[in-house]
DNA sequence: CCAATACAGGACTAATTTGGTCTTTGTTTT
DNA sequence: AAAACAAAGACCAAATTAGTCCTGTATTGG
């Protein structure tokens, strides 16, 4: 439960492997080749993450995405809502699209919005950069070689599991 | 995202109901025709609460269930828990059943781990009795007259939105 | 002791949600 | 202008969740 669902993960491993690129366009087809991910489902990540303003696109050859800014600016909150829409832990909450009404069916209590807040900030306190492992920003050098590794090992499911 | 599956929206209306007649056993007929629920279905959440111990059950005629203990002290975590299986936003955090290992596949950071607590926590501030509205908690003489406005004005599905 | 009532437990089906793929359209570069 | 490549959306498949049903067991009352 609560758990975040799979096209979540991959907007993760996305824009953490942009996040270690910063600056870089990349074409789907490099990122899903280079974090093991297919790159249809790379695409339409992307699509999802360019419409939230968290990537930006280019087009044409030798286009692709980027990070719209630093990853220190995109907190966990801004990703998940991107991937998942608003967050509510049910219809009862203010911003919810229908809201409780009659006497009966619900149990119409701020506290369900004060859970909410509280996941909400939660989420809002940590950013792209807090995910990222620091021993994963690696210098161009070596990069190639560790990117191998990471071909051969890796899974094309549970990517953050 | 990061909302409530229905069971648990059930679970909420049935533990909310039997919250308000505290002491009283009833069977699972007369929850589903007072709640608008039907009578299967607050079987089911019924067998999963006790298996929880939230509720109690008392078997052969004129049984039924009745809260485990008062309303007060239980928590939103353990009815979410009890429904839903232990809260993990993701498969990194500890408890977890595949713990991750791999360098490639997961951002393994403490802040997975953060997310849950504060998520967790949130949950277990709140008890059913905050959820409750206080006006509902009307006379045994009113009772009759108030359920039969709620189930004439009570859809089968959306108990709580 | 028997019949009626009500829960226990599990299997099974239906519905919904989520994940993944494909096709068409539009943009950029050479 | 043509070729290369991404955008956007439609669409199909898979997995999960919800809901139903059936058989068995416990308890009470006649």
């Amino acid at each position: 439960m609560f758990k975040l669902n799979r096209m979540t993960d991959y907007a993760i491993v996305v824009l953490g492997f942009l996040a270690q690129r910063r600056g870089d366009i990349l074409a789907t087809a490099q990122i899903a080749e280079l974090t093991g991910l297919n790159q249809p489902t790379v695409a339409k990540v992307a699509k999802t993450l360019v419409a939230a303003d968290l990537l930006v696109t280019q087009r044409g050859v030798h286009g692709g995405y980027r990070l719209a800014r630093e990853a220190a600016m995109i907190s966990l909150v801004q990703i998940v809502e991107a991937m998942e829409g608003p967050i509510a832990v049910n219809d009862c909450v203010e911003g919810a699209q229908d809201p409780c009404m009659g006497v009966n069916c619900c149990f119409r209590s701020r506290n369900w919005n004060r859970v909410n807040c509280v996941v909400r900030n939660a989420l809002n306190d940590v950013n792209l950069e807090d995910l990222i492992d620091p021993e994963q920003l690696i210098a161009p050098a070596e990069r190639e070689q560790v990117m191998d590794q990471k071909l051969s090992s890796s899974q094309q499911s549970d990517m953050l599991s």
